[in-house]
DNA sequence: TAGAGTACTGACAAAAATGTAAGTAATGAG
DNA sequence: CTCATTACTTACATTTTTGTCAGTACTCTA
């Protein structure tokens, strides 16, 4: 009974069903994604350490990429029951079959991102 | 003397700016610029068959990816003094050389997008 | 009994993205 | 004079994303 969903939402969804690379943009399009895998291309990480590898992000919204992440099948959250807790975030096997795809979306951008005259 | 900037378009400017990656993304991040330049992928193509191969978005949207896509280089806007008018659109060199990484991105998806049990 | 440490959660607010619907300018065809 | 055609624009509304800030649960240590 619950809303299905707004035109926008309807739009997203088709889009992503019709087509592999809507679906992947919207999969790695969060805002701090693609820092948040790039990090973790090097292996698992504790929470502590990703949100001290991504100091600009605020804990809610680096909870909630990490929430979308998982739910999409990219990452798996570890958790164990130790105190204080201990909490560790890895690349599952999609995940880490996105390294070569954004080895090439990162070089394209270094290549056709405008140059800083300075700062 | 304008405003500057909310933290959130700060955060995007600092990573798009220290990121190849995300600055990629937020070139070709828009819910309907995929399916854009994959039109042009095959060729130039007038705003009004732009509208026609894409059925879904509305005119404003549409206007507003294409004036993005414009502003980060990516497609020439070609205007013919005619009555009625025409405008076409196709890839500049740099748009052009996404073709591979759009392909790998589509392909990424597609293997991976979950499958659908029918529809 | 009072912190310290970890990984969060919740209420709220602001900003950005997307969508709807109607209107515009110019001119040639009828 | 009216209508069709094309490529938009404008005003407005809604939805989604991102951000701020304070608080929580659990235990070990002092």
């Amino acid at each position: 009974m619950r809303k299905e969903s707004s035109a926008n939402t309807l739009n997203r969804n088709k889009i992503s069903n019709n087509c592999g690379m809507a679906y992947t943009l919207d999969v790695i399009g969060g805002r701090w994604k693609p820092t948040i895998l790039w990090s973790l291309l090097n292996g698992k990480l504790r929470y502590s350490e990703l949100k001290k590898s991504i100091p600009d992000v605020s804990e809610r919204i680096l909870v909630l990429q990490l929430r979308e992440l998982e739910k999409d099948g990219l990452i798996n959250r570890l958790v164990y029951a130790e105190v204080p807790p201990r909490v560790e975030y890895e690349l599952t096997k999609d995940g880490a079959s996105l390294q070569p795809m954004l080895q090439i979306i990162s070089e394209w951008g270094d290549i056709h991102r405008p140059k800083k005259t300075k700062d």
